[in-house]
DNA sequence: CCCATTTCTTGACTTAAATCAAGTAATTTT
DNA sequence: AAAATTACTTGATTTAAGTCAAGAAATGGG
């Protein structure tokens, strides 16, 4: 498959709204589709890495590990996420770590570079500034959702997002149930019974990773 | 107490790293101390508003009601704080409530005024990208917070929070405990009880709504 | 393909916090 | 200031989800 920058760069949310004229000027100040085999690091504390990434293809997870060693799962990549915007605007110190669960290709946009070019370009500030907004919507919202919903709950809004997502209502978990779990913020017990229950109640149908919602 | 937009302008998060200048610009596009009683709405559904506010003098609730009729906080508001930074960027369904604990003065800015005023003023927009990066790490790392703690690591962690911001160990609660309760995401009952367990430990001591830690 | 490792499931048990209920304290209204 | 409403506390009980443990299934490497 060919790789089409400016396709890549206008999937991640902060770019989509964007015209192209504008994503035109992102591709010059982007790295392009650098290789990462399954189970490798994409991004680590202390990388000295410094910015964003777009998946252009395979998936990855996003996670932290606090004090006692635990690992928490924040999020997973799927081809065509990106992560890291907040990175192009002010220096962070990357804590997480990004870990490919596929053999993976990334793009990404250094923030210096970036820095540069929204000062001698105003319009894509503008055009930015009004996603941003968007972002910090949908970042509440779900906040709350988590503060509000049961595990069951979690869970099933979880498949119902996925399968809009996918288009269909034959789900394919990316992500393996304990990550899964971790990222729902339950334990993979739970997850495993809760699905149990779901398909007890046939409100979905489970072979594997491959979940049909009824 | 004479009232000086600048500086009230200049306490909203989004806006306290904009030089005067900057500031200055938002002075001609912003109301100013409209007076709200203690207990009227100032904000609700279907009122028309579009913007954000900034609390000039006394507090105030944000709170949402659900589908059954149940209230939930989703945080306060003191003097110098300011809320609704997302309706100056997109056009958003107004669901939340925010009314005057106290009386109440507020300041507010129009989301059309601002976009005309981004749309003639390109360094405006390149100043609030930036702050605006800083802000999403803060919801991120507040909400992954909120997913690790339980009851009462996540009471001691506001208490904490109150006591740096207020620069004493001696706190006011400014709301009711059951507003607390409902903002922590715990049950009146449990706040009740951590408290009460908190002081036996000596951790805290109460007298009302005013807590010392110790 | 087999052995080792990791992931997943299931059961028994524990625990944190919610709910229910009833009484006390504090506010607000008249 | 008394009555009425609302807020707070406390105890008893329930419940959702976590922990611990052990076996089954899946995955991965040699």
């Amino acid at each position: 498959m060919t790789h089409s920058p400016v396709a890549c760069i206008s999937k991640a949310t902060i770019f989509n709204n964007l015209p192209v004229k504008m994503i035109e000027k992102l591709v010059p100040i982007s790295t392009h589709q650098e290789y990462f085999p399954k189970g490798s690091i994409i991004r680590q504390p202390g990388d000295g890495k410094d910015g964003m990434i777009f998946l252009d293809q395979g998936s990855a997870k996003i996670y932290s590990i606090n004090e006692d060693g635990k690992e928490t799962v924040l999020g997973i990549l799927n081809k065509g996420d990106a992560d890291g915007q907040q990175n192009l605007f002010r220096d962070n110190i990357q804590e997480n770590f990004i870990e490919a669960l596929q053999d993976t290709y990334v793009c990404s946009i250094e923030r210096q570079d970036f820095q540069k070019l929204l000062k001698r370009t105003p319009d894509l500030a503008l055009n930015l500034l009004n996603s941003f907004g968007e972002q910090l919507v949908i970042i509440e919202t779900n906040s709350i959702r988590r503060n509000s919903m049961n595990a069951q709950e979690r869970i099933v809004a979880y498949l119902k997002d996925l399968s809009k997502k996918q288009g269909s209502n034959v789900i394919e978990l990316k992500l393996k149930k304990k990550d899964l779990a971790s990222y729902l913020g339950i334990t993979p017990e739970t997850l495993s019974r809760k699905l149990k229950k779901l398909q007890k109640e046939n409100r979905i149908k489970i072979s594997g990773r491959r979940i049909i919602l009824l």
